[in-house]
DNA sequence: CCTAGATTTCAATGATGTCTGAAACTGGCG
DNA sequence: CGCCAGTTTCAGACATCATTGAAATCTAGG
């Protein structure tokens, strides 16, 4: 494929020479990323690919990373199902290419959108099917209720503010964000 | 405070008879914790704890939820740590007692505090070390520095955010839900 | 100072989930 | 039609982390 015209050659792919710098937010990405609940190697394949911004192969993300293939070729269809890695065909290239999502704030967009629908979501179906088995009569049932009440205040305001801000194509966590410093500056209490 | 009188001791701790509906609460309270990366026997202690409301021993946790002794204890210990179980002393008794935290809010709260301290606070010390190894010529370098820009910008935000919400003591949560209600009100954008 | 009830610690065990590597699959090209 | 570059799948190896249980430690009362 490469061998096409017959003459000079010699720079194959000049895509990944990564700076020391990148090489350092891989690595901390990926730490940071076992408290997330996020495997490892996944970490270090969406790091890779966001940092440098670049359209890598499959091989590029073996090599530099030191994973199996099954590994990367699973890690990516994870990240792109979450919508933060996306593929691309090149012209007379049978091979694809992966390139993540650049906007930083989208991409923390994602994050928080799938962690709510994984973390703060179940609390409601949670809150319903227990309301549905307290007994009035019970010693403890009336605090019961107020807990239960407590965290769907909680859940739906979060829900709340997620669908206002958190959609998936708009830049509505820089809006979002935004909202915050104001709550910030009026200083109510203390 | 039963047995004060000498006279008919026939029921010694009449404490934990569990409705269904607290029995369910504790059972996807602690599937729920699986994917917030805390031990599942951590969160069915706090549920246990929080639900009946009631002061527990040792004991009470193993029997109830079937753990072991040294599980009881080194999980009890983190919940304190946390700050949202506490220790008791009875007169006249030898062994501990242990309640939780019974506001709904400030539970959540502390949860958040912790998460935030275990999963946002790092990206702080990511960007600085990053920006101090940033050459400028560096092809990608451009692109780079704007994305720890953006990072700083989210952390920076819900460290505010939290250091005036979330504080230990107070009751910061209703009215940082409070705030979010208001935000929603205006509808702004589509 | 000793004893007994209660708690804490920690090495060994068990469970859970990730990663690898080889085999099966796919689709384009000679 | 069959080969080949590339991709996906999956069973088993491996690593990680929670849990146990017994031994060590602690503390109040005798």
């Amino acid at each position: 494929m490469m061998s096409e015209t017959g003459e000079v050659p010699p720079i194959p792919e000049p895509r990944l020479p990564l700076t020391d710098a990148e090489r350092l937010f891989i690595e901390r990405w990926a730490l940071m990323a076992a408290s997330w609940g996020v495997p490892r190697s996944m970490a270090e394949v969406h790091a890779l690919l966001f940092v440098t911004g670049e359209a890598l192969t499959a091989d590029d993300l073996m090599t530099e990373l030191g994973i199996s293939r099954g590994n990367a070729s699973m890690t990516i269809r994870t990240l792109e199902e979450w919508g933060i890695v996306h593929r691309e065909q090149r012209a007379n290239e049978r091979r694809e290419y992966f390139r993540a999502e650049q906007d930083t704030l989208a991409l923390f967009s994602t994050v928080i959108r799938i962690r709510k629908g994984r973390e703060v979501d179940p609390l409601l179906s949670l809150v319903t099917e227990c309301r549905a088995r307290v007994e009035a009569g019970g010693a403890r049932s009336a605090q019961f209720t107020r807990k239960l009440d407590d965290i769907q205040l909680f859940v739906t305001t979060v829900d709340a503010l997620a669908s206002r801000h958190l959609e998936p194509g708009g830049d509505g966590m820089r809006s979002l964000l935004g909202a915050f410093s104001l709550l910030d500056t009026p200083g109510g209490e203390r």
